[in-house]
DNA sequence: TAATCTATCATTAGCCA
DNA sequence: CTGGCTAATGATAGATT
């Protein structure tokens, strides 16, 4: 039923076995490098060729925009600014931001497309909420728009301890 | 002790905590990616950068040699664009999971609680797109419990938004 | 700050529908 | 191939040092 023992760390002979284990495996990858962006708040990008020359990708934002990122760095030596963009936010209930995150997570855990009643009865309500607090951010924008229009302010970055690693 | 229940699917608020766990998940997401490599023979390319814009980086060959392969793959049937991460690769359009990576696209690149107008003006057009399926899809998987209650077409385990292949 | 420890949760190997 | 199932390994959050 399980397994017998602890996972060989080698080339896995039998094709049809290797490319079961590669399909599952490819899943929780994806799933760790997504839930590490989300989690953590890091720029991830991660590809993937299938030994059938199958492509797979994910990032977090842009995979260009990662790739140029990554051959800035990789040329050159140390950014002293780590350009952190986003820090502390409020965690408000009615925040926009917490209702996406709770669509993204809901993604994360269902596949709509293959998904009963009840569960897109709960999509359904997740997206009514975010559209509701939009809609409203939305109105909100507009007055402040035209009462004021500067904002900002924002102070995000310590210093970080250093000292880091690839593989 | 250990950890009181299921981790929660959104941004760790607390620095050190993020800071901590970052550190950790990164380590066994690169395991990860190392071991899908050699189980499977597959060629894995993986970047992150940390919040405090650090660099990490796996490849099971070579990352530029990836990234051109990638490119290959990626360019070959498509147009470089303002680039959401899982954009284009034919889908759906009227696809749920399309509409729901599309929201997780803006809300990575938008803070949507600092946003103007305009943004939330297509951030609201997003939401009500995936409505609108949603509940469609709601409509139809209604029908179709009434028509055939046979197998447990039951997936709370889905996999999340990545990239798909072109085979 | 980083390295350990441990109770729990998460992933998954091997089978089968 | 996609998914479900189950036992057993694997990953890790939180506390501790």
């Amino acid at each position: 039923m399980a397994r017998r023992g602890r996972v060989e760390l080698r080339r896995i002979e039998d094709r049809t076995s290797r490319q079961v284990r590669f399909s599952k495996r490819r899943s929780g990858l994806f799933k760790k490098a997504f839930e590490l962006s989300l989690l953590c708040d890091a720029e991830v990008a991660l590809l993937v060729f299938s030994p059938a020359g199958k492509l797979y990708e994910y990032s977090s934002s842009c995979i260009e925009g990662t790739y140029d990122r990554y051959q800035q760095f990789a040329g050159a030596g140390r950014n002293l600014n780590g350009g952190d963009a986003s820090s502390n936010h409020d965690e408000d209930p009615s925040n926009i931001q917490s209702r996406l995150r709770d669509i993204a997570s809901w993604s994360l855990q269902n596949n709509a497309d293959d998904s009963d009643a009840n569960k897109l009865e709960r999509l359904e309500k997740l997206l009514t909420d975010a559209l509701r607090n939009t809609k409203s951010k939305k109105m909100l924008a507009k007055q402040n728009s035209s009462a004021r229009a500067t904002a900002s302010g924002e102070n995000s970055n310590g210093p970080m301890g250093q000292g880091g690693g690839s593989s």
